[in-house]
DNA sequence: ATTCACAGCGAAAACGTTTTCGTGTTAACA
DNA sequence: TGTTAACACGAAAACGTTTTCGCTGTGAAT
């Protein structure tokens, strides 16, 4: 079991110094075409690799981006990362990841370990905890100490740092209209509740596409659901929201859910009500995932083109990375939903 | 925009040597009270962290874990990240990761990057061009290195190293036994050709569980997909496939698949001609994914434990690099599946 | 014969730590 | 007063690179 062979050991064997080693490994002239040959074909032999953590060292960076998400069991935030290690590979980067599990503690810890010195650069969504307790100060300091970071679907907007989000309003008012153009008369929301950014904002495109088509908001169409709690009855208690829902709307003929569990979770009540989709009712998700693809019937839905998200994050932060001495100027990039036409939708 | 405070920094302003404010800051006695509390004060007020790059470089680890896998937009191997991640954490470890893509360069290519002092050992999973290459030269260099791996999950037997495994013989065999004891008379199989070891296990399994039985296996009731290619069609072909599997065999009235999505679509199939689950015919996949839980009707299945496989496997590498001194030994723990009963089976 | 240019190579610094060893000062003791 | 021990601190090496600069020797030009 040999360790790996270091510039040293080589210039050791062949009885030269260490510089003229790395010199001509890296084909540098100042060394002869004899000597360079003989390195060559030494470290060739060895399996020479320079070592990355040295080099980290040496240079400053690490070639190395941090992802931070509240959740990886999740195919939104998995396309995400695959978005980001595409690119990543591509320009030589590496990436490491880092769960917070939706909690604060754990997104600020791991962003510690991270920051000092492992990586260049944060590409990060937000816990619910931190967006619930609006404490935002690893961030600040993070970038103060002149770490760029790029945020991306849960974000926060005073910040300095690159964005990139989905058109969440937009994305919402599409599907909403599309229910409205498709005869539903009592369309039901089913969100989260006002703290994650993105419920907030689904939230509002469902009210706007309605105050489009001039039709009165209802109370009890809008199904707040917490979800803070992640207890083993959660799906339990969703259920009986949504049924709960049904029985205070008799004549519901249209869903649009912020997400795919909701809506799929709706059509099964729908289900066990006796109603037939899509002709007794419409339903709409949001995050095209595994679920909304395979359900039966397959699930209508806006899709957030996840693995572009994580493409363009890359992009801003690597070209961040290697542009420092550009003046500061941050954007946020707006990626167009897309509304998927399934079988839940006439 | 100030970068990192350094040792070198606070020495200088506080006019004292680097070595001092080194061992005042991990509380050396050989240091005074005065300064020692000087230069906490200091170092608070700047928020000092030591460099971690710098510790990796005189330490020679890195306190970093590789993993490697396949293809990250999947439910089980999210698990298993999350089991890994949630034990190295404990340990101080991060966690990087790199994917194949089911590609052997991109392996070998991701795994030559990382090997070079970025990290201190691999929890990896084995691609599909590479199981059906049969090159696995890079997984010994790695080893013969001083690098420890863990496998999971698609492994080779003839590698010195740790692995982890489901018992794919013996879940699958509980599937189609379970089949069998529902008085399912011809009961089906969808796997994948043979090169994917845990497709053919599962395949030995369907095999041993007829045969305990004194069930003759039929070769019309062994559908082999072909899911090299990931085409736009692929899910086409697939029904098609499983299409062609119920015409076949008219009275087949039970279904083991090796994954989720054959289950589902195997479910699909039935549906369109007019079979009633689980009246009619009986379904098991393998995996236990979101898509069992939530389809409709939900899926009974053979549940891998996932994040159970993580974690175990990070334990045994942690161990590995804790205790390097301790004499070669390498095991193959196995984890137990376990059948989760839902609607498709009566 | 002297200068010059240049080829070919080595020494050393730097990146940021930790740790070993040495050194100077002070206090205590005989 | 002289010896010793404890105390408080600094210098330097080491981890593995890259790169700048300086040194030496050779051959050519003057």
């Amino acid at each position: 079991m040999k360790r790996k062979i270091t510039l040293k050991q080589i210039a050791r064997e062949l009885d030269v110094s260490i510089s003229t080693v790395s010199k001509a490994l890296r084909n540098s002239k100042e060394i002869s075409e004899d000597t360079r040959e003989k390195v060559q074909a030494f470290a060739k032999l060895y399996n020479y690799r320079p070592n990355n953590i040295a080099l980290s060292l040496k240079n400053r960076k690490t070639k190395t981006i941090g992802i931070i998400i509240p959740e990886i069991v999740h195919h939104f935030f998995s396309k995400v990362i695959r978005g980001i290690e595409l690119v990543a590979n591509k320009h030589g980067y590496n990436v490491i990841v880092g769960l917070s599990n939706e909690s604060f503690d754990k997104e600020v810890i791991n962003m510690e370990m991270l920051a000092n010195g492992s990586i260049d650069g944060f590409i990060l969504s937000i816990s619910k905890e931190t967006l619930l307790q609006q404490d935002y100060h690893h961030f600040n300091e993070t970038i103060s100490q002149g770490m760029p970071i790029v945020m991306f679907d849960r974000i926060v907007n005073d910040i300095k740092c690159d964005k990139v989000i989905v058109d969440d309003v937009k994305g919402a008012k599409k599907a909403v209209s599309k229910l409205v153009a498709n005869d539903c008369k009592q369309i039901a929301i089913i969100t989260t509740k006002d703290y994650v950014s993105v419920g907030r904002l689904r939230t509002q495109g469902y009210l706007e596409a309605l105050e489009e088509h001039k039709i009165h908001p209802k109370a009890s169409l809008i199904l707040k659901v917490d979800d803070k709690l992640v207890s083993e009855d959660y799906l339990d208690i969703l259920e009986n929201d949504i049924e709960q829902l049904f029985k205070q709307n008799k004549k519901l003929d249209g869903i649009f859910a912020v997400n795919e569990l909701y809506a799929i979770t709706a059509m099964k009540v729908a289900r066990k009500f006796g109603k037939q989709i899509p002709d007794d009712i419409q339903f709409i998700g949001f995050t095209d995932g595994v679920l909304s693809k395979h359900a039966t019937p397959s699930l209508t839905t806006v899709s957030q083109h996840g693995q572009q998200i994580g493409e363009k994050a890359a992009e801003l932060l690597i070209h961040k990375l290697e542009h420092e001495e550009e003046e500061e100027h941050y954007q946020t990039v707006v990626i167009e939903t897309e509304l998927i036409e399934r079988e839940s939708t006439k």
